[in-house]
DNA sequence: AGCACGCCGACT
DNA sequence: GTCGGCGTGCTC
């Protein structure tokens, strides 16, 4: 090969990977598809990957510049993984380096090579340097080898398991190739015990037939929603497990711990890699098993830059390699369910709390109507939480609104708080003395009186956390009440003392957004308050309802998981309500997800809805409605095709974001594939139009 | 996206 | 006379 080009993705919007000439030197090796370059880009340097090794370039030589540095000391990434990433270009129609770029930690993509090689050096592996001249061959040191290492694989004890559980893990550990299974199981089924028996069992497996050297034998993903949920997994993992390296990926970690975990998967040298969304991109040799718990949580999808859904790239991931990934949910995704429904899936079910005794929590609700609140607390739920506190029992009130007030009003002359850049309300925070805008972060002090009239009583008008704190504390002012949201919890690491302190029983009633809903297990927690669900039940979004519901039963599934209650009782659910009749609260009080997920899969039938419709979104932003709007209508006139519909150009819901006016054009067809084919055609158009409107487009869209 | 070049208004 | 506004144009 008398020239080596090497084709480099790099994180730019330009669809297209970039020709390079690597400078042939006698006796040295040629760069291998994977691998790290820094390349000149521009006026600059930038971080790129090498795509693929060629011998010839369509381009002009004297276009080509040479490759600036190679990082031969970190492995090349697998064609795996190259794969991945070029099916989510592909598929979210975006780049090939912005999809594989941001997928690695920052310290990888630095121009300079004295953090990547500092994390190499913390995991024992050290550059293989080319030899000294001087060097002399030196005896391995043998006394770091402990006589009889511990065999990674012999677990501890591990719990029993009830029928239903080890039916379950039994299924995952035997499964051969792809095989996506729902894991159903009701809140506190003991879901987590089911991933990590099956997850022992596979890694027992793949020791047995054989290892190579360096490699674990096989390494299990495990994806969880919130980055407030790692760490109780982690310790729970890590005590199970003492002997096996278990790494945690998410945005919370600083930059060096981050580019250590990663490598760490990337190396082969972590068994199991805990992670949120972000970790579905990461660098996993020996993937043997991928698990997505909670999967129909909206937080799966990722609502800037790359826009996918960690939960189908996993789906995809898994069939690419030919393993099995389990979806675990109390309330699965419609997407989901009706994949296991058409028997795509194998369902699993996990009918009763993995507890003795425990029993699922008695739902009722509060005609609020009939029980006016005070301070937002109808007189039936402050008897129940009175009870509690009796009782030494911990109480959750769940309100999904933070801040103080949503609004700020004048009674006089009818002015109300509107933020000035967006069409949105700003929202009273009492402690900050702020007006708040949660859409632009716009921030004003609290006006001491009406902008307009100069009224001096100004009221704020419903009611968020905040209030409820203040209100549950001039009810039970002897109780200890502690608000959880993203208010109270700004300060990295807060979140994680806010909840051990609720885990050590120093909290007797717990107010929080859906971040205290998720996952935890309190264990002295019998009591759940929900208030204000109502105005999901009529949403225009055709999903709200679906969220709603699964919300309900997930912050429901928090009561009484250890057992039953000082008294005998069950855990207790009480949802305040103005339509105590809705179907949505009749079904979660029977703790009915079948019945109502069939009903509203037949509505998504009949109105074709996903998933039996397939949906891209085309996003335009202007100074100017108008024009924005008249960059969609022209967009839609750009291009037909059989089978897809490419609806009129609609104004969005929140129509000015920080002084931007937005609006959307909505795609639809009922075959993926097709979609696929018209997106790709389009976009190539498009792009050729050379318009002063930002755009954006999004596959899969959640909220509409 | 960066980061240039490029051509018109208010400052020492 | 310069500093600097952001309008087009390119990146192997």
């Amino acid at each position: 090969m008398e020239q080596c080009i090497l084709k480099v993705a790099l994180d730019t919007p330009l669809h297209t990977v970039f020709d390079y000439r690597w400078p042939m030197l006698p006796g040295e090796a040629v760069p291998q598809v994977g691998q790290l370059v820094v390349v000149p880009f521009g006026r600059r340097e930038a971080m790129g990957v090498v795509t693929a090794v060629a011998a010839q370039t369509e381009l002009a030589a004297d276009k080509i510049k040479d490759v600036v540095a190679l990082r031969a000391q970190l492995p090349p990434v697998s064609p795996q993984w190259l794969a991945l990433c070029g099916f989510a270009a592909d598929y979210y129609q975006r780049p090939l380096g912005e999809v594989m770029l941001p997928a690695l930690p920052k310290n990888l993509r630095a121009l300079t090579t004295v953090a990547l090689d500092k994390a190499l050096k913390a995991l024992g592996h050290l550059p293989s340097a080319p030899p000294k001249r001087r060097a002399r061959a030196r005896p391995v040191a043998d006394e770091a080898l402990p006589e009889n290492p511990p065999d990674p694989l012999q677990f501890g004890e591990a719990p029993p398991l009830n029928a239903s559980q080890q039916e379950a893990v039994d299924a995952i550990a035997q499964a051969e190739g792809f095989a996506p299974l729902l894991l159903y199981g009701v809140t506190g089924s003991g879901k987590t015990e089911v991933y990590l028996q099956a997850a022992a069992a596979l890694l027992r497996r793949a020791a047995e037939n054989g290892q190579v050297s360096g490699v674990v034998p096989a390494q299990i993903l495990i994806l969880v929603p919130e980055i407030n949920l790692t760490p109780q997994l982690e310790g729970n993992i890590r005590a199970r497990f003492p002997h096996l390296n278990v790494v945690a990926l998410h945005s919370g970690l600083a930059e060096g711990e981050r580019a250590r975990n990663w490598l760490a998967a990337h190396l082969g040298q972590a068994h199991i890699v805990l992670g949120t969304r972000l970790a579905i991109l990461s660098s996993l040799p020996a993937l043997r098993m991928i698990v997505i718990d909670e999967e129909h949580d909206p937080s799966y999808k990722q609502q800037e830059g790359l826009r996918y859904s960690a939960r189908d790239l996993a789906i995809w991931r898994a069939h690419q390699l030919g393993i099995p990934v389990v979806l675990g949910s109390a309330t699965p995704s419609l997407e989901t369910w009706h994949h296991a429904q058409a028997g795509r899936y194998r369902r699993l079910e996990l009918r009763q709390r993995a507890v003795q005794q425990a029993v699922l929590p008695k739902v009722g609700v509060i005609d609020m109507e009939r029980d006016k609140p005070t301070d937002g607390l109808t007189s039936t739920l402050i008897g129940a939480l009175r009870k509690r506190l009796e009782n030494g029992e911990q109480s959750l009130l769940f309100l999904n609104r933070r801040g103080y007030a949503p609004v700020l009003s004048c009674d006089a002359c009818g002015w109300i708080s509107n933020c000035m850049r967006c069409d949105a309300f700003m929202v009273v925070h009492r402690p900050e003395r702020r007006l708040r805008c949660h859409h632009c972060s716009l921030e004003l002090h609290i006006p001491k009186s009406c902008p307009t009239c100069g009224n001096v009583d100004l009221q704020p008008l419903g009611r968020g956390t905040q209030r409820v704190e203040e209100g549950l504390q001039s009810i039970f002012p002897q109780a200890r009440v502690l608000r959880i949201d993203a208010d109270s919890t700004r300060l990295k690491g807060s979140a994680q003392l806010a909840f051990d302190s609720v885990h050590r029983g120093e909290v007797d009633i717990l107010v929080g957004t859906q971040m205290v809903a998720k996952g935890h297990d309190f264990k002295k927690l019998t009591l759940v308050g929900v208030l204000n669900p109502d105005t999901a039940l009529f949403s225009h979004d055709y999903r709200a309802s679906e969220r709603l519901f699964a919300q309900l039963m997930q912050v429901a599934g928090r009561a009484g998981r250890a057992g039953l209650s000082a008294d005998g009782s069950a855990g207790e659910v009480l949802i305040q309500t103005r339509y105590p009749h809705h179907p949505l609260y009749q079904a979660v009080m029977r703790h009915d997800y079948d019945g109502f997920a069939g009903d509203l899969l037949d509505e998504r039938r009949q109105a074709y809805f996903p998933p039996f419709m397939y949906q891209a979104l085309l996003r335009a932003e202007a100074r100017e409605l108008d024009l924005a709007l008249g960059f969609l209508s022209d967009a839609a006139a750009l291009l037909d095709w059989p089978g897809v519909t490419v609806n009129e150009p609609i104004p969005m819901t929140m129509m000015r974001v920080a002084n931007v006016e937005r609006a959307q054009l909505l795609v639809e067809c009922a075959s993926r594939p097709a979609l696929q084919a018209f997106l790709r055609e389009w976009l190539a158009l498009l792009r050729q139009q050379k318009s002063r409107v930002r755009w954006s487009l999004e596959v899969d869209p959640v909220d509409i």
